[in-house]
DNA sequence: AACTATTTATAAGA
DNA sequence: TTCTTATAAATAGTT
């Protein structure tokens, strides 16, 4: 449909490529849901760009997760290979639910490794490439809010320095009083890091660091799943 | 495209339906076979007929589970799964190990968006280091991944070319062969890429892509969430 | 299931 | 990207 017939192959040109794909996209949306609307049936179609951008249609009477479930049974049941048959000491303990809910924890676990750098293997270049993007992208996202971070905290320092700069001149009326030494000491620790190098550099460990508030990260980062098995 | 214009609405002559349906259904699979094909993306289509049948189209590459698990994937994090939020009523109904299962798909969500660079803001100074050390290995495995699938697709590609190569000599002899062009086009496309850039900077697509090396992902790679905020 | 008159989708170009 | 237009494709109504 179009100015010239069209092989049915791969557009060698990306470009070309990617404007066949924005053109043709709602289209097939468009008949799917057509034919969902005027046949009265369960339409689910599901598209992902080439940056693995999500594009999908439902039939409305059901949503797409009771569109996949029911295909799940039409699949599972032809193919055996569903998990009371696998496991058929679990059938009466586990809830469909149940079951569902574990499929998700591990959907997310395994999305979670990968974003941890870890299980690649099973990854195409393209689904490495978008990985490697996002992660960029987060990189960005977590450097830019350290900065900002680090800019609060020092604003905050340099208040407290102004404070006891001002306290230290009042007082040098009394130059015995022991009050100001600690503060000054403070001040010179940290004056040094109000340079913040927002660069693409390995950064130290940050202003907070350097005076032992460090570290002690004694067992995972909270962020960490545990890798027990056990769930 | 027929002799009249179709509103889309359900088709109340139930044999009209159904003939409507064999029609359209062919023509549905088909389009999302041609995009699956001429755009190089991963294409899921899936109808059930009124009586239940089963209809449905799944790209090459991936088989039709994989693209399911793409999308679970995906719609995972934008989903809501906290359903004592949602149904409130059934906090007392739900068994314990369903509420530690919702608790921790919640914990896996939030720890996921924070990889992904997301919901930054309760995160202390520590946290946030913590996260940039993490997500800094991330990469860094990543690309190791990346060099290597690309070094195994240069040996391929490299291969292919001497058998190419070797083809085109050997019909010297009968010069108006037209099977060669083609194939030293291909390799043509190939072989600047043959340098692979394990450096800082940003990576084209895939070998592949030479020409997109932009590095802003534009839209939502299959493992980042959806921007919708009733999560 | 086959046949066409039409509508629709879209390839190519601006 | 978006619009325009010529043409290919899909298909509604008919046989």
């Amino acid at each position: 449909m179009g100015r010239g017939k069209v092989q049915v192959r791969r557009i060698e040109n990306e470009v070309s490529r990617q404007v066949t794909f924005s053109k043709r996209r709602p289209g097939l949306l468009k008949k799917a849901h057509e034919i969902a609307v005027l046949c009265d049936v369960d339409v689910a179609a599901i598209v992902f760009s080439a940056k693995g951008n999500l594009f999908h249609y439902a039939s409305s009477h059901t949503t797409m997760e009771r569109i996949l479930e029911k295909y799940d049974r039409h699949e599972l049941l032809s193919e055996g290979n569903n998990v009371i048959e696998e496991f058929p000491e679990l059938e009466g303990s586990m809830s469909y639910d149940h079951i569902k809910l574990r499929g998700k924890i591990e959907a997310l676990k395994k999305s979670q490794r990968n974003l941890m750098g870890q299980e690649l293997d099973s990854l195409t270049l393209q689904d490495i490439q978008q990985l490697e993007d996002q992660i960029d992208t987060s990189l960005n996202n977590i450097r830019s809010r350290k900065e900002k971070l680090l800019m609060e905290k020092n604003t905050i320092l340099e208040k407290k320095i102004t404070e006891l700069e001002t306290l230290h001149t009042s007082i040098r009326a009394s130059p015995t009083e022991a009050a100001a030494p600690p503060a000054c000491n403070t001040a010179d620790a940290f004056v040094p890091n109000l340079n913040i190098c927002c660069g693409d550099s390995g950064e130290p460990e940050t202003v907070t660091a350097p005076l032992g508030w460090t570290s002690s990260n004694n067992g995972l980062p909270w962020w960490m799943l545990q890798s027990s098995s056990n769930c």
